[in-house]
DNA sequence: AGCACGCCGACT
DNA sequence: GTCGGCGTGCTC
């Protein structure tokens, strides 16, 4: 006999060992999708992670009762990625094939209610509730729980459900969907017999009578000799001709109609562009790549921005084609913009699959059965894309690696694309090439380290210069009332001058702690929290007021608490601020606002960079989103509004960050014709970070942080894991986390920092609590550590007072 | 994550 | 006294 370990798509602590049926055994292996029961009712897909013959000796096994494809969904090396995923972010495999598998892949059962015809329509001996089913159900013949409970108007639907199954009205069945369908169109083609001429002559003597039908059979022989091959919807649109009249001439065996699966994804030309050449610099630092990686599986290649990056990558995927290997670009989500989408496919035609979240279910599965078979050759895709069952990976290159989108925050698996690719590749004795303008401190660490090659290109493609950065202090002109709003004159005349030449300009303003709130136009007053010491958020889509703090929501306040005038407005000094106050101080420009809110559907972010492109828009107030990937060749000016807001965080990454920001935010000035110029608003004008930004030194920064880093302990000299405390109440939060705290302080001493309340103690009507643990940098150690805690944290919630706490394991936190 | 089982408050 | 609320435990 032999059996399965099967992963669940389901946060379960282990796998469960199913019994592999005779008749499967030959086709059931590693990586199997098959379909099981799990409990009384449900059945999942699940994939197998390993075939044995050990018989569990303690339970007996269920039998897997399907197997649901021809060929296993993953390699073996998806499977050790996942495991080893589960094991270094502490979460289960479940969470990790939950995280990898596109939706239509995975399946769980619905309960199907069905209607017993011999019962009959004598609903006499029914109750109420009874009746309402019955009768919705006698109608319908089928429900599903979720319209049963929208029937009774509550949740728990059980009881009922099981009164009708004892009285026979109805029965039950677990429906397993296979979700994903191919997508088919339907082509029309000509009978056999017709493609003989002289038969086909005949064909349309005969058709004198009904001349729709010829006119359709002329329409479709000119699109057929033009495309070679017709569309049933396009041959309808250009005959002009009615559904009926086709069926008329399939009915007279004359056409035929084959339903043909076609690809959601097709890809561009097949033709590959060679126009590429790359500049000297790009080139020695290319073999400066190449040479690396013959004794460095990971290399960073610190590239200023404009430099020409991706030039590079794309020589470098060419090279890795052609050893017919697969190659894997990363970048951020938001910086998967249509600019460089387009220039690669470009490039690479129907070889590269795009991936990312704004994909459909069914799209996403077709890229995961290409990537399988190996027909993608490239994928270019957000951090998602790691999972994706690659067949023999050679390359992965990971854009702008300093990115923190690339690290998973909430639902596990919490990990880092950039971690988690490097020992992916390990599996395949692949490469990786980390790219950035301003690597992250960990990484050029690594590579101060030897553990990472290094390569630097500091020189800007096409003889560009960097832009001039010139800091403008705010606290003179807020001294002397010279300020516009949020603008400085300085800053006020370099927009004009831009104006004038008709160039664009970029405005930057970080939107944390700009929140717009309430304020009473009367006698000043300011909504705050009735728990914490904070004003309140107004939440313009939702209309409610927030607490950042505690998460608390309010109605929106029309009448003032202090002097009871009804003159509450909202204030802002957010981007959207901005953009008013600018349209006050530039009445002819055209100003257009990107930020999570003007962006939020779905193309939208597109459409605004293509007006930008287009120079349709003068001026563009941004947040973090107009960092990302963006090249206008118009714009010489970029101003950033307030230094300090991105400075006066209170986090040890917060220079880092704010160096980040502002370096790759002056990125965007200046293009082929001329130096841009950047403008940077600050009240405190020395702080060091501005010295190392205006001089565009990165070098000078990472030295000052690295060294405050290992004076604090701070990554990269210590890894850090943050355990979150949750429950509903707080005071069992706050045990809950002491009692922890407790137990771990022995083992952990100093390294244990906490537990205290996060800013935003609530979140979702639980109350947080925090500890963070320091990790040494030591792979043995940090194993046994994660080890220790899981022991503990199961202890815990072996308490019974602490037993619907939940605990969370962030490991190498941001 | 479901879903079943089991123990306490608002109805007949 | 029952119905139904949700807390708690198990699923190979």
């Amino acid at each position: 006999m032999k059996y399965a370990d099967v992963i669940l798509p389901l946060a379960l602590p282990k796998n469960y060992t199913y019994a592999i049926p005779e008749n499967m055994e030959a086709a059931i292996q590693a990586g199997s999708r098959v379909a099981v029961q799990l409990g009384k009712q449900k059945k999942y897909a699940g994939i197998v992670k390993a075939v044995h013959t050990q018989a569990p000796l303690d339970y007996k096994t269920k039998p897997i009762l399907d197997l649901l494809d021809k060929d296993p969904v993953v390699y073996p090396a998806q499977l050790a990625f996942w495991s080893w995923i589960a094991g270094y972010y502490m979460c289960s495999e479940g969470e990790v094939l939950n995280a990898a598998l596109p939706a239509h892949l995975k399946l769980s059962s619905e309960t199907v209610l069905l209607y017993n015809d011999a019962y009959g329509d004598d609903f006499t001996a029914l109750d109420e509730d009874e009746y309402l089913v019955a009768e919705a159900l006698h109608m319908r013949k089928e429900l599903r729980i979720e319209e049963v409970q929208m029937i009774l108007d509550k949740a728990d639907v059980y009881s009922t459900i099981k009164k009708l199954i004892e009285k026979k009205v109805c029965l039950i069945y677990e429906e397993l969907k296979e979700v994903y369908k191919e997508k088919k169109e339907n082509y029309v083609q000509l009978h056999a017999v017709y493609e003989q001429e002289e038969n086909l002559a005949a064909l349309f003597n005969e058709m004198g009578r009904a001349p729709k039908q010829m006119e359709l059979l002329l329409a479709y022989l000119h699109l057929l000799k033009t495309q070679g091959a017709v569309l049933q919807s396009e041959l309808l649109k250009k005959s002009g001709a009615s559904a009926a009249q086709l069926k008329g001439l399939v009915d007279k065996n004359v056409l035929w109609i084959e339903k043909r699966t076609v690809d959601r994804v097709p890809g561009g030309k097949a033709t590959l562009l060679n126009d590429l050449s790359l500049s000297p610099a790009q080139e020695t630092a290319l073999q400066a790549v190449r040479r690396s990686f013959e004794h460095k599986p990971v290399t960073l290649l610190h590239g200023v921005t404009s430099s020409g990056k991706t030039q590079l990558y794309v020589k470098l995927i060419e090279e890795y084609l052609a050893t017919g290997r697969q190659v894997l670009y990363l970048l951020p989500e938001i910086a998967l913009t249509a600019q460089i989408i387009r220039r690669l496919q470009k490039h690479f035609g129907n070889k590269i699959g795009i991936y990312h979240s704004r994909f459909n279910n069914n799209e996403r599965v077709e890229i995961w059965n290409k990537v399988k078979s190996g027909e993608l050759q490239i994928v270019l895709g957000a951090r998602s894309s790691l999972l994706l069952p690659f067949r023999d990976i050679g390359l992965i290159i990971l854009d702008e690696e300093h990115d923190a989108s690339y690290k998973q925050q909430d639902p596990a698996p919490r990990y880092h694309a950039r971690d988690a690719a490097i020992y992916y590749a390990g599996l395949f004795g692949a490469k990786v090439l980390l790219g950035s303008a301003t690597p992250s401190l960990e990484s050029y660490f690594n590579a101060q380290q030897g553990k990472y090659g290094l390569v630097e290109l500091l020189e800007r493609f096409g003889g560009l210069e960097m832009p001039a950065i010139e800091i403008v202090d705010t606290k003179q002109p807020t001294a002397e009332k010279k300020m516009q709003e949020h603008f400085t004159p300085a800053l006020v005349a370099a927009v004009s001058q831009s104006l004038a030449a008709g160039r664009q300009v970029i405005l930057f303003q970080n939107r944390r702690g700009y929140a717009p709130f309430l304020l009473c136009t009367t006698c000043g007053w300011i909504p705050h929290c009735r728990q914490c010491d904070v004003s309140l958020t107004w939440h313009r889509n939702l209309d409610k007021l927030h607490c950042h703090y505690c998460g608390t929501q309010y109605p929106y306040l029309y009448t003032c608490a202090a002097c009871g005038s009804q003159t509450l407005v909202p204030k802002s000094f957010g981007t959207e601020k901005i953009e008013e106050d600018l349209q006050q101080l530039f009445p002819q420009a055209r100003i257009a606002r990107m930020d999570v809110d003007a962006v939020r559907n779905k193309d939208s972010h597109n459409k605004m960079i293509q007006l930008l492109e287009e120079r349709r828009i003068d001026i563009l107030v941004g947040t973090q989103m107009v960092v990302k990937g963006l090249d206008f060749e118009n714009v010489n000016l970029v101003g950033i509004l307030s230094a300090d807001s991105l400075l006066s965080f209170p986090d040890f990454r917060v220079n880092e960050r704010a160096f980040q920001l502002m370096e790759q935010v002056s990125g965007r000035a200046g293009r082929k014709h001329d130096k841009g110029r950047v403008l940077i608003q600050a009240a405190n004008v020395r702080h060091p970070v501005l010295q190392y930004v205006t001089a565009h030194d990165y070098k000078g920064m990472y030295e000052t942080e690295i060294a405050e880093r290992q004076r604090f302990g701070y990554p990269p000299f210590i890894r850090l894991l943050k355990i979150t405390v949750k429950h509903k109440k707080q005071t069992t939060a706050e045990q809950a986390a002491h009692v922890l705290g407790h137990w771990l302080q022995p083992h952990l001493g100093p390294q244990l920092v906490g537990p205290a309340a996060p800013l935003v103690s609530r979140v979702r009507n639980n109350y947080l609590q925090e500890m963070l643990v320091k990790l040494p940098r030591d792979t043995k150690a940090i194993a046994q550590t994660k080890q220790l805690l899981k022991e503990h944290f199961i202890k815990l919630q072996a308490e019974k007072k602490f037993r619907s706490v939940v605990i969370v394991a962030d490991v190498d936190t941001i």
